[in-house]
DNA sequence: CCCATGTTGCCTGCAAGCTGCTACAATCCT
DNA sequence: AGGATTGTAGCAGCTTGCAGGCAACATGGG
């Protein structure tokens, strides 16, 4: 499965920027963004949520794809988890593939 | 709808301990627990998941409603939201009271 | 050769989560 | 009544994790 540096550095040649050239534009370092890129960040953390969010902004990318690959649940997400504990505990004990066709019934109804 | 202090409190009183004996319990000084109880944390923060660890240890609690309550999702469910990122994207997308039906036809299923 | 690019190890700054007082008010006990 | 216990609250300070910076280095293209 591809991670979180992987997609930001197939984001980043598709736009033709050099790590030096986005950094300023996230508002990083060019050598951190090395290291989100190689996923080498120290004690094995992850990118902020928020320079996630100016990632997917200056990369015109999808940004709870973003999120999720690196292992943050997007707050829209969270939120509602939130608010529906008891729902989301019952969701989170099924199996993947009970979820999958769960989700499939409303997925086509998705506009 | 009930704060996490105000269950903390619930459960505190359940087992008869004060402030101060509980305290050392879970390891924190009793003037940090009474703001915990009291939701008067510096800056509206939350009490750190290892700390809600030890409270529902303690109090024989349950640790998952302890975390939703203090706005934490809990490592298993966040997992399984990494695991099968767009089923939960579709979940999340829908309204309170679909979901709720959804997820009661399984938890009559329920072991 | 130059220069742009990417990699890596070490360092820093800051905020979160707490400590640990102190003082005070309310309630209970006998 | 008075002492003990309990909870509330303010405040200064510590510790640790972690986002990010910096400098030096390696590599590859024209």
């Amino acid at each position: 499965m591809e991670k979180f540096g992987d997609r930001i550095r197939e984001l980043r040649m598709a736009k033709g920027y050099s790590l030096r050239q986005l950094a300023p534009l996230v508002g990083v370092g060019f050598s951190y963004l090395s290291k989100v890129e190689n996923n080498k960040l120290d004690f094995e953390g992850t990118a902020s949520e928020s320079l996630i969010h100016r990632l997917a902004d200056v990369l015109e990318a999808d940004e709870e794809e973003l999120l999720l690959l690196a292992h943050h649940v997007p707050k829209r997400i969270a939120d509602r988890i939130i608010e529906q504990p008891s729902v989301f505990r019952t969701l989170a004990s099924l199996d993947a593939n009970e979820l999958e066709r769960m989700a499939s019934q409303y997925s086509k109804a998705a506009k």
